[in-house]
DNA sequence: CCCGCGATAATGTCTAGACATAATGCCTCA
DNA sequence: TGAGGCATTATGTCTAGACATTATCGCGGG
């Protein structure tokens, strides 16, 4: 009573979710149908339809046409990963952030460089190696392809303490990605660079992302294993 | 003209959406008010209100009274992690597919183990390790504890060669989880489990799965770091 | 010059219908 | 007994409105 009533769409929503996360309704049981359920609440068809569209969105319930509105078998286990900027993320935990480039360099697209076929590019490309610097220590290691096809800007801006992935996040405008993540041994270098015994067990996430279907950029991020995780929640779809 | 009409509000979304990918809407832009859209397209209000809602549901615009719908900037890259069922995984691959079970015990809840406060069960627990097999190659090694309060029938399900995880899909109704990805080196007996060399790279899959706020399971899987990776698409939430 | 207030412009929510579409399941006919 | 067709049921999509909500902008007064 204190609260604002949330509107009947939300709430009708709510309470189908309560019964199916509750296990009231396990997966295969059918849900009451639009009918029903628009007599129940008194309201329009569209005010519960739009409800149990939003379970659709969630993936909670499947719909079919006379067969009605079925809880949903969860086959697999999907998690939403949010991958952040690595400046932001070092920030947002109080620590100071500086980048360091060690290379640049400006080459060809060769087609018999897996990474940069993947890419789909085959202009020219612009390279980038750097270190992700967390309160002095070495956080993460990366190597960076751009295309500058893509985004011809690139060549023009001054790495050496910008980290590429911020200035695109700001420049590049939506896009897809399609990330890797593995554990690997640190190589010699990267070790090095880290900080790290040899074969240090650490956590490589790559990231192809494209525009428009344009390869945009191909990154692959080393981290020591010990120093970060990545951690995904499972998405009951939050609101706003 | 091929394939049926797909239906005014997927088109007007398709084609919003296509201007946002290709960047000639970037972040920030603003897109025309639904009065607009409406006159453009001759339809009903609701039919383009429901299309730019899809949008928000892919996180692509945001909207506020009165300022508009606007283009959302992406400030953290995310992706749908889809973590499979193991078993299902491995035959997927064509590969036979098989589990043994290494050690099953119960004991009560200790406060003092941190797996098993984190679950925050309090009562008797099942605690399984197992060695999940591909094509007779040692794949993954789990240790699981399984909060028996929450799923009592456990205790009589004969696990010696049902991976606990497909029976839980099954068995368990919808639920939430959280998870932890980690690079972590084998140690002694992992390594010689999964006839790796000691201090090996392997990817550490950490999940914990509450339903109704209850925890019902804690596992933590250990997978080769050359033999496994997990691949996460960028979400444009397909379309059936 | 700044502050506050009100008009306005945008989205949020809902209604009560209409017609379309598709799968189920029964019923009929061979 | 079996197969095909048709009626039924449920969702999918859309319309044309109504009223609610809220952030913004501009204007007027102090």
């Amino acid at each position: 009573m204190i609260s604002k009533p949330p509107g009947l769409e939300r709430r009708i929503r709510a309470e189908l979710e309560a019964k199916i996360r509750a296990g009231d309704w396990p997966p295969g049981h059918r849900l009451p149908t639009e009918a029903v359920l628009m007599a129940d609440y008194g309201c329009a068809r569209m005010t519960v339809h739009k409800a149990i569209q939003g379970l659709v969105g969630e993936g909670l319930v499947v719909r079919n046409k006379k067969a009605g509105t079925l809880v949903a078998k969860p086959h697999v286990v999907t998690a939403v990963l949010e991958i952040p900027d690595i400046a932001a993320l070092i920030t947002d935990r109080g620590e100071t952030y500086a980048f360091k480039l060690l290379s640049r360099d400006i080459a060809d697209a060769s087609p018999d460089n897996p990474d940069e076929r993947a890419l789909g590019a085959d202009g020219r490309l612009l390279i980038l190696k750097g270190l992700h610097i967390a309160d002095g220590e070495p956080f993460a290691f990366e190597r960076r392809i751009l295309n500058l096809a893509a985004t011809p800007e690139a060549e023009a801006i001054d790495f050496s303490h910008t980290p590429p992935g911020s200035w695109l996040l700001n420049h590049v405008p939506w896009s897809q990605a399609r990330h890797r993540i593995t554990a690997v041994p640190a190589d010699a270098s990267t070790a090095r660079l880290l900080h790290l015994p040899p074969q240090a067990a650490c956590l490589q996430v790559e990231r192809w992302t494209w525009r428009n279907s344009q390869g945009v950029t191909f990154v692959r991020q080393v981290f020591p294993g010990d120093r970060y995780d990545l951690v995904a929640e499972f998405s009951p779809s939050a609101e706003p």
